[in-house]
DNA sequence: TATGAATGAGTGTTCATTCAT
DNA sequence: GATGAATGAACACTCATTCAT
């Protein structure tokens, strides 16, 4: 844990720990991804990782810290991939657009975020509730499209009291509903909405939606 | 044990049994919508139906056919309620206005509709694929939009090109999503929105946010 | 559990529910008397039963359920063992003589019962705390003891003063403690104390320090 | 790391393995004495002690010679309290008096003497019966003991034919057994027996019950 | 002398399901 | 139509101990 500046380039003992750490994570990751909390099994993510079960309770404690510790690392990742957009160096529409479609993306392209996010909410976000590092979860976004709103207004594109927060959950939920929900609407209109063109012409529907909205 | 007065020629036996499915029907409904599909407990529905735990297996078969058993039930069930709203007698704007807070009333009212389609979902809707009457499920709704909509259009009140399934989907995640997701929201964004406030301000957001699209 | 009245031959259903929990019961006395409670294993007692490990959880609970169920049942043989003396039919000095021999006797035979209250007092009684027969375990020998050693004042016999409850844990003191602790004082005094040359010189000497005492 | 100013000259290796040795040997006795030895957690001791646990086994081989030499280490500490008694300077009776409130007093302070030997003779002696020391672990007070009963006997204050190794063990037995079975009887008789006037009560009646039996 | 990393063999407990009546 | 008894396979988790440095 301690690192020591003196020697950075050589990896001391807990070179191992780390690959260890890391190999957990990743199999914890497809694993709750897969079955959800309930039907996630700690042997599996033990097999998948390469390592001793025992290790899993050594680095991580238990099964809901180790969730935890997946979902934190999930929304570290989303967060961090959100920092590339650049929505304030855009013009107002384009940015719209670009959330609405980098939303999309990200969603289609991380099928696990939406898994473990759907088996967290059946649970009453009861991981999420201990997490010390809640607050860095907040997204930049909110505020970030609020700046990109207010610039609309200003030059009299975007219509009036449109409140961010609320527009960027009915984004994410648009984008998220089709994905999370998709086995089940599948089966019910009885044809498969993942296939490429069913793909492209929501990301249209969506696009068309919101700034539909929002204009003018 | 118990006979009716009022039918007598009918055997009592069929009465009890009847009674015995439905108990069991309805603790399963409170049980998979508590804790999903993975975390129900067998033993805790034939509790909560006061029936003994062999007789579910007597009359559903197994876990996986019970659980399907309460989803074309809860189906059946919100179907039934949309035949109640008579989108075509209303004028187009009124109609995709009632459409959303039917919408939105039924998922507030009828949460375990909700973590019952998550749970489903969590599990790539290995029950519904296997339902034969898939069919039922549709909801007649979409046809009844696609009218609202061309009715609309005729009237040079609605723009060109709405797809009624994809605006029926967006309809739906708008309302589901918010109150599917609303335990990991609330935690991270620090607040209770399922507040009586904070509930009315998302519905009226969300039927400015679909009649701004589809308006004109 | 119901009886009927009617048909007391004959053995329903219960019967092997009765000898399943009988079995049980005495597997379990005899591995928590040999390896104490942290180091029994239900795997053990399951075998030894022979039956089937998860019967046990659907009979007694658990672990400590099952140790409590045992308790009682051991305390509820000594006191049934108790009854069988009659130290109201006898004269004083007869009387503790043979309250000492019963004691005796009684530990010597049952050294499950020694085992288990050690058992149960390295854990801080936990169990026994938790009993809700807790009362019935009282033994009814103090207030006969206390006779005794009333009539033996009377007949100017016994001394005065003397506190029944203090005698009765004292005589118990004497009697278990060389039979609990006779491992480690076997080690240390290096001959065995439990030769029976050596069990009928301690019942001596243990008789003639009572009676000294009591005695004028 | 720590420096001695007073012994230069000594390595300060050598000091910090005393040090740690008596750091392991205190969190062992603590920890065996709270939970016996099947409840003991080697963790436990090694994170009480502050050390690794490794360390543990590299000084101590494994839990069982751990627990060996804590149970040589609790011997060694009775004799030496024992030493500092000098029976031989008393008067026979004040000597019996003092050997009762003696024994008395060391099983109050020392609580950790008591469970470790419940726990020991749990599990027949094992580790006692492979001790080399075992000969160091016998009490000079049964000598010194029997001296005392010589010299009353002598002074026609005491009876004949008392047994000093039965009396000693008496003698421990009513001190030992009222504290070692306290959380039983107290749960039981339904009063706390570790109250200060209980304990008063206890000591008073043991040293009348010692003196009454051996005075003539 | 000291330690962080790692593990095999359990440990109590749970679960959906079936047997026998 | 209904039930109490019984089970095999699995489950999360633990423990004393060893490896590698």
């Amino acid at each position: 844990m301690a690192t020591t500046l003196s020697k950075p380039a050589q990896p001391p003992r807990s070179r191992d720990a780390d690959k260890s750490q890391r190999s957990i994570l990743a199999a914890a990751l497809e694993e709750f991804a897969q079955s959800g909390f309930a039907g996630a099994r700690v042997d599996r993510i033990a097999e998948q990782a390469g390592v001793n079960k025992r290790l899993i309770y050594y680095y991580f404690g238990n099964k809901d810290d180790l969730f935890l510790a997946v979902l934190e690392r999930t929304y570290a990742d989303i967060r961090a991939a959100e920092q590339a957009l650049h929505l304030d160096a855009m013009d107002p529409v384009e940015a719209v657009r670009q959330l609405v479609s980098f939303t999309w993306r990200y969603y289609l392209e991380h099928p696990e975020f939406i898994t473990l996010l759907n088996s967290e909410n059946l649970h009453q976000a009861v991981h999420l509730k201990q997490s010390a590092r809640i607050q860095e979860m907040n997204s930049p976004l909110v505020q970030l499209l609020a700046d990109v709103l207010e610039r609309g207004r200003q030059q009299g594109l975007f219509r009036d009291g449109v409140d961010p927060i609320q527009l960027y959950i009915s984004i994410a939920s648009i984008c998220y509903f089709y994905l999370s929900n998709n086995a089940t609407l599948s089966a019910i209109f009885g044809r498969d909405l993942k296939a490429p063109k069913a793909l492209a012409q929501r990301l249209s529907h969506m696009t068309e939606m919101v700034l539909g909205y929002v204009l003018r």
